[in-house]
RNA sequence: GCGGGGAUGGCCCAGUGGUACGGCGGCAGCCUGCUAAGCUGUUUCUCUAUGAGAGCGAGGGUUCGAAUCCCUCUCCCCGCGCCA
């Protein structure tokens, strides 16, 4: 949610960020139209509340003193008619206001790039030495901006699903039997590299100052709603039939909303956290996209970096969430490039988003694998997250970026690190917590 | 699921129908060489605001007037039941 104070005071700043989303101007006029009528209720009823309270004051006296306190009930009675029609009237503008409000996006940082559309991203950098297919180089070349480091294959890698299927690691038809497409069972060695994932990726964060949080995997519709927006609803999430509950879609969600409505300490700032929760998601805007294999699924595992943290530190923390992930991403030996995600992709909570995106050698492209937000104090101020300063509470700044998601990254292994002889080389790092080196 | 107890400002706590007491902490000021102590003020949200209004877990109700009485719900604690 955004600040009403600052929107009043400066409107053209938020028509701007929403028209270089390509949002409408409705959201912000419907807003002004209905705050307009909405003081103006305020102020009226604070005039007749006060008329009330001093004849309630008046009624006390002339009760006390003996006298007959009929004749001032019955101002009272008017008045309190009067109030009631207008609170109605309130209670119905400040709820359709507040519906306009939520729908105004962020204020863009300055180096987002203005355009829609993800092939408008914004290259940042490339790192590692991507293994190219002889057909995709022109390709890799545009999408690196020239800056990509290469190694060229006479042959395109064989698929993640094709390799599955053949190393008997995954058995998608009786998951889809069961469950339907986008599931999986998983099956031997590859129970154990997610497993392994996990472990190393909370390991890799701890070191660096995170707190390890498992949190509950469902949340009830208030928090979630003050974490989120509509379209995180709409498309990415299950609703329990019988209960008031939504699974959760990535532990950014339970984490954020864990120190809702609290005032923090400023000593305690900044919080790092790494949430490992299983995540799931309708995937309701993906018809047709990754149907195949375990790249795009309902279920996966993620380890989550969050930050809550003062508001002039976030964009240091913002580029330092995102070189961890590039951190943990190099260091299982996988090419990436970062972009600099433009303005029409960003969700209405972010400020600015880097995507990583892992180089997928049968794929012939890069495609996204972590998701780095700062949703300045966006999403702290709905859900109410405040420190306490000398000049008083201010809200803190979040911010959120995968550490590691199991499935996209089992694929990467997959698909990045074939062997001749057709079985799966596992990256070094790893190899201490999978206790093999190949997956054959 | 059943029974009992509870939720009051940043924190602690008083308050059985008359408009929220007090303490701690924070901030500002005063004061005594310094410090400590002490004293004074302040502390949440809303309203174009020297003034007002709201706010006692949430939402309803009774009343001229509700933290207080009634109803529904949420969460926490204790006990019982059930349970991996």
């Amino acid at each position: 949610m955004i600040d009403v104070r600052s929107l009043r005071n400066s409107p053209s700043e938020y028509y701007s960020s929403a028209e270089k989303r390509g949002f409408g101007r409705e959201e912000i006029d419907g807003f002004f139209r209905l705050d307009e009528e909405w003081r103006s209720l305020v102020r009226n009823l604070n005039a007749l509340r006060k008329q009330r309270n001093d004849f309630s004051a008046e009624i006390g006296k002339i009760v006390k003193s003996g006298g007959d306190p009929e004749e001032t009930k019955k101002k009272v009675k008017s008045v309190n008619d009067e109030i009631s029609k207008l609170e109605a009237r309130q209670k119905e503008v400040e709820k359709e206001r507040d519906q306009f409000l939520s729908l105004i996006p962020n204020i863009l940082h300055e180096s987002v790039p203005v355009a829609s559309g993800d092939e408008n991203n914004k290259f940042v950098r490339f790192s590692g030495t991507a293994r190219v297919f002889k057909e995709d180089l022109e390709n890799f070349r545009s999408l690196t901006e020239g800056n990509g480091i290469f190694e060229l294959i006479e042959k395109r890698p064989e698929s993640h699903v094709d390799v599955i299927q053949r190393l008997n690691i995954a058995d998608l038809e009786r998951a889809a039997k069961i469950s339907g497409a986008r599931f999986y069972f998983l099956k031997n060695r590859l129970v154990k590299l997610e497993l392994a994932l996990i472990n190393y990726a909370i390991d890799f964060l701890s070191q660096r100052g995170f707190t390890a949080v498992s949190p509950p995997f469902m949340m009830k519709y208030e928090p979630l709603s003050r974490t989120t927006d509509i379209d995180t609803f709409r498309e990415a999430l299950y609703k329990i039939e019988d209960d008031d509950l939504y699974m959760i879609a990535t532990s950014e969600h339970p984490i954020g909303a864990m120190l809702m409505d609290e005032i923090l300490d400023p000593h305690e700032l900044p919080i790092r956290v790494a949430g490992i929760s299983p995540c799931f998601r309708r995937e309701a805007g993906a018809h047709g996209k990754d149907t195949k294999g375990i790249f795009r699924v309902h279920n996966f595992y993620k380890v989550e970096q969050f930050i809550f943290c003062r508001p002039e530190e976030s964009w240091d923390f913002h580029e330092e969430i995102t070189k961890n992930t590039e951190d943990l991403i190099r260091s299982l030996e996988i090419p990436y490039r970062v972009v600099n995600v433009c303005s029409g992709e960003l969700s209405r909570l972010n400020s600015k988003k880097y995507d990583i995106e892992a180089w997928f050698p049968s794929q012939g492209t890069f495609r996204e694998v972590a998701s780095s937000s700062n949703n300045t104090d966006y999403q702290a101020r709905s859900l109410n997250i405040r420190y306490r300063t000398p000049d008083g509470n201010r809200y803190v700044h979040t911010l959120n970026n995968t550490g590691l998601a199991t499935t996209r990254m089992m694929v990467c292994i997959i698909e990045n690190f074939q062997t001749d002889q057709g079985t799966i080389r596992i990256p070094e790092a790893l190899i201490p917590y999978t206790g093999f080196e190949e997956i054959t």
